[in-house]
DNA sequence: TTGGGTCATTAAATCGGTTCAATTAGAGAA
DNA sequence: TTCTCTAATTGAACCGATTTAATGACCCAA
């Protein structure tokens, strides 16, 4: 079953080539008669005209930028489309989004797709674990395709527009220590999250700037997931003493401090009067939660804004261009989840 | 400044465009020495090679599908968003998507860049405004391009997906009417949706069947974002004696609700002993408010899935398939929310 | 010196459309 | 009947890469 091509459309209706590319292209130079006559013929052997082909001469261009993210479902990534999308289409770009689900084959499989389809330049969430494969970075940058990552990848020279992760968690913790807290918890995120080790790192800095003694069994592996921050955060308080719970919990992000919360309520623990909790992100619902999360915003739309100007600068340029690196600084939101302990 | 090609790699370099070719697809038959000579020029020309040219020649086949949503940011869309990936996947198909953020020209560049550029087919949420223009539909149904809406649009005749909004809000509004209920309103969502006409309509259709009377007043505008329903919520109730107060509201969807049920908090209204609340969704963040929320589930994912494997049976039939409409039915989930009268 | 083999490079064909100058058909005018 | 003009159609060139058979250069063995 081989591809119907445009000849055979014509060789079938009797007609050349430019008579049919020109009922495609809806001409009006066309008799009504050889139109339908080809319409027919079209209907008929299910003809459909290759766009890559069509693109190919008249060069017609569309300014098209890909976004390739983690996770569709979570606010954060797509806080950062909306940036993307703002800057983007100020400057005339439209943006194709696609999310990776933190798969690392995905992440390939769509740099390749995008470059490959007239997409002008990619602002990439990478999946990186461990010291995990690079290579279609370097693909990319031997074509001098444009892209921008949203964290910094080890072993590779690119723009990046990144979060201060580990400053934004000390502070956090930091606050807490300074307000009497000893008992303090951080729920990480999943290991092969670079967030998670820069929040890890966080952590610890805090403490190696107190006087108090940092702890492995401080760092409790929780996850991102809702479901997953719930059913973990009930094994965790399951077979401990009161006396032995923390009085505060540092989370990975607001998804799973919302995870948490409900568990702690299911627990008929109070927050913040037994626990402090203090969330991530900053998204959208954790406004709705009863008791107002305490956490630590990220300028997500502003990062989104960004990558794409600096994509886009690259795009537009005849010559390459410096590598950037961009750090946001978060901003740490103190509401109800949170209480100082002197 | 004229487009780079790789025949002006290939003069610069003193090469053939074979060998420049060769580099950048990285076989190994190139001499180290040339190799990285051309790599030079490559660099020097910020030399990017047209993807849509490379793919002609091999027919390289991506499978990938399209996706036009209205609102990334809205659970709703983007669960449908997974359940097309889910399905997709499972048949060796890429997802790529966009969203028209319910802007008409958005849907139609679109639809257009997409059918343009090798996707194979596409899901589309249609942005559906009065008689909008359906010229682009169209024209994809003229080239034969695959694809499936997501809500019926007069005047096509083309796949959908659909759910039975009419029916579920009915079935809502019976149930608190057999409750008991008499002063029930319908907050409705954005004019331009199809679904929020649908929902009135399942509203009166309701009323019609019982022995309450319909009065337009039971339609209040409000609008579908959180903030607005917060904003008009209050206003409503500004200056409405308590004896007028609804004791129900029929929300056009949870974000809406979630919206209304803050706006009640604040005015110290009590839900649902003053006043029922009823969503529509089920989305995810509805679950966390401490009233947990009657609401109508839609089969997201199945829907998503639904449409994407009418899309790819289109894409992969040699012949032009009859077109198909699948209505999906909904849940009505009775939690916290509610309270009947009787 | 010749022949065989390897490695590197080239030139031409190709992918599937679009474009446009040239041609043809047909109608109406002179 | 011939000429003009317009509308419809054709065919060849083109877009920017990839592919592959053919060629060239070089080395070594006979």
């Amino acid at each position: 079953m081989k591809k119907i091509t445009i000849v055979d459309v014509a060789k079938r209706a009797g007609v050349s080539k430019g008579t049919v590319s020109a009922v495609i292209n809806a001409k009006n130079s066309v008799k009504p008669s050889t139109r339908d006559e080809i319409l027919a013929v079209m209907k008929e052997l299910n003809f459909r005209p290759k766009g890559i082909a069509r693109k190919l001469k008249n060069g017609e261009v569309d300014n098209t930028i890909g976004l390739i993210i983690k996770d569709l479902n979570y606010p954060f990534y797509t806080s950062i489309a909306s940036g993307v999308k703002e800057y983007a289409n100020s400057k005339g770009y439209s943006v194709i989004i696609t999310s990776s689900e933190d798969n690392h084959e995905s992440e390939i499989r769509f740099s390749h797709i995008f470059s490959t389809k007239d997409i002008k330049g990619t602002i990439i969430a990478p999946v990186v674990e461990g010291t995990s494969e690079i290579e279609h970075l370097f693909k990319l940058k031997m074509v001098n395709y444009p892209f921008v990552l949203l964290e910094d990848v080890r072993g590779i020279q690119a723009n990046v527009v990144a979060i201060d992760n580990l400053k934004a968690i000390k502070k956090a913790v930091k606050y807490l220590i300074d307000g009497g807290h000893t008992k303090i918890v951080h729920f990480a995120g999943p290991h092969k999250s670079s967030h998670t080790q820069e929040r890890i790192q966080g952590f610890r800095h805090a403490f190696s700037e107190s006087t108090l003694v940092f702890h492995k069994d401080m760092i409790v592996d929780i996850g991102s997931g809702y479901d997953e921050s719930f059913t973990k955060t009930m094994e965790y308080f399951k077979d401990k003493k009161k006396e032995d719970y923390p009085t505060a919990i540092v989370c990975f992000n607001d998804q799973q401090a919302l995870g948490v919360m409900i568990a702690l309520k299911e627990l008929k623990i109070k927050i913040p009067d037994e626990i402090s909790v203090i969330g991530n992100d900053d998204i959208f619902y954790s406004q709705i939660y009863p008791v107002p999360l305490t956490t630590i915003r990220a300028p997500l739309q502003e990062i989104g804004r960004k990558a794409a100007e600096i994509l886009i600068n690259n795009i537009e340029s005849s010559q390459i261009m410096p590598i950037e690196r961009v750090v946001m600084n978060t901003e740490f939101i103190i509401r109800g989840s949170t209480k100082l302990l002197k």
